[in-house]
DNA sequence: GCTTTCGTAAACAATTTTGTTAAACAAAAA
DNA sequence: TTTTTGTTTAACAAAATTGTTTACGAAAGC
């Protein structure tokens, strides 16, 4: 058994394609000659195009809530740390997978059944992801550890700064062909980090 | 003579199927059926496809660049108070052009040759803009008045909190379908200003 | 060795999308 | 009034893209 060398090969591939172009400018032709096989295999193995897209899809849409699940399963930790803790991971997440939000929130607005189904998969471990922030927020706003506020905004926070952080690189890049991106996105992670901390409590630090 | 007014309902009616959709998710058929006019008109008054995007685009790039450049013009007014009309500025410009900066990224990672047209037109305005925003920094930080910090970074703050205010928007609208837009951009706004307040210096407010 | 599975090449059918053309007509401009 | 301009319809050509089929080869597993 060949262990499905090629047939991952078009997924990996496919996912590239996808995550850069979209659906629609993603092609089939395009992507079967990328991976190294004929146009009817990528046939053979995905009848449809929209079928391998599918794939695509839900792998992803697996990752993103595998990674916002394990962020929040964090317990025993100070109000504090764990914000700051969210940030870092978060900011990791997205370094891995540096073109997913582009791609989730483009197709969800192309394609609006797609936004059915994630809103159907991600809603649920959100909404326990918020109520438990919250939790931690209030028992340390009780403490005088960190100022009330609502753990919806602070969460729009840390995706928003984090989140353009990515954006921004490949602008930024064209920019100054020569940038060490290394340097930026560690700078850019502390810089997050500390803003996110002076939104909770403008006097830390 | 008729001024003109089909020609500029295909425009207009492109404008917003290329910003929803993108160039290959766009289709000149259903834009000209939107605007009323027949399929031929189309392609009368605009060549290709591919023209007709080049008007789009360089509309929308025009405002931009009208946008970046009136903001930055304001003079005669302390370094916050410059800041917090850049975020409400740059605020209320995406709240009338809510995905238009979706569009530019988009385009300019799926198609290159846009990406190029874009910096040559939009870098030299930006680095003023981002000149300008330095020398009034500087001199307020010497004052005590803001901590010593990038301009570069801080508009980079206030871009990616005020971006996404509005990327998240649909997302929330479907997740409260019954959701106070109204209320939700004043909150928002409200939110980021402080934000970068706090950002620049932790003392104020 | 024989069969099944994985794979290719190449042609081609089907569909979608873009772009063109011609005939006709109304209304504005000359 | 004549000409020009804007416009429609309808058909069609051209191109691009997706999907299918067939015939055939190599090699893995029995």
């Amino acid at each position: 058994m060949k262990d499905n060398k090629k047939q991952k090969r078009i997924l990996e591939v496919a996912e590239e394609e996808f995550l850069m172009k979209g659906f629609s400018g993603a092609r089939t032709v395009e992507i079967a000659e990328r991976a190294g096989v004929s146009h009817s295999m990528l046939h053979y193995y995905y009848k449809t195009k929209e079928q391998l897209f599918e794939h695509v899809m839900s792998e992803k849409l697996q990752r993103l809530k595998e990674s916002v699940a394990t962020v929040f399963m964090i317990e025993d930790i100070p109000a504090v740390e764990l914000v700051v803790e969210l940030v870092v991971r978060h900011f990791e997440f997205l370094r891995e997978n540096p073109d997913l939000p582009r791609f989730i929130i483009n197709e969800m607005i192309m394609r609006p059944e797609y936004a059915e189904m994630m809103k159907r998969e991600a809603l649920p471990i959100l909404k326990d992801a918020v109520a438990r922030l919250q939790r931690k927020l209030d028992a340390a706003a009780k403490e005088g550890e960190v100022r009330t506020m609502e753990a919806t905004t602070l969460l729009m926070d840390i995706v928003s700064v984090n989140l353009f952080s990515f954006i921004v690189a490949p602008i930024l890049s064209s920019v100054k062909p020569d940038m060490d991106f290394q340097a930026y996105y560690h700078a850019r992670c502390q810089e997050n980090v500390q803003l996110i901390l002076n939104r909770i409590n403008p006097d830390i630090k």
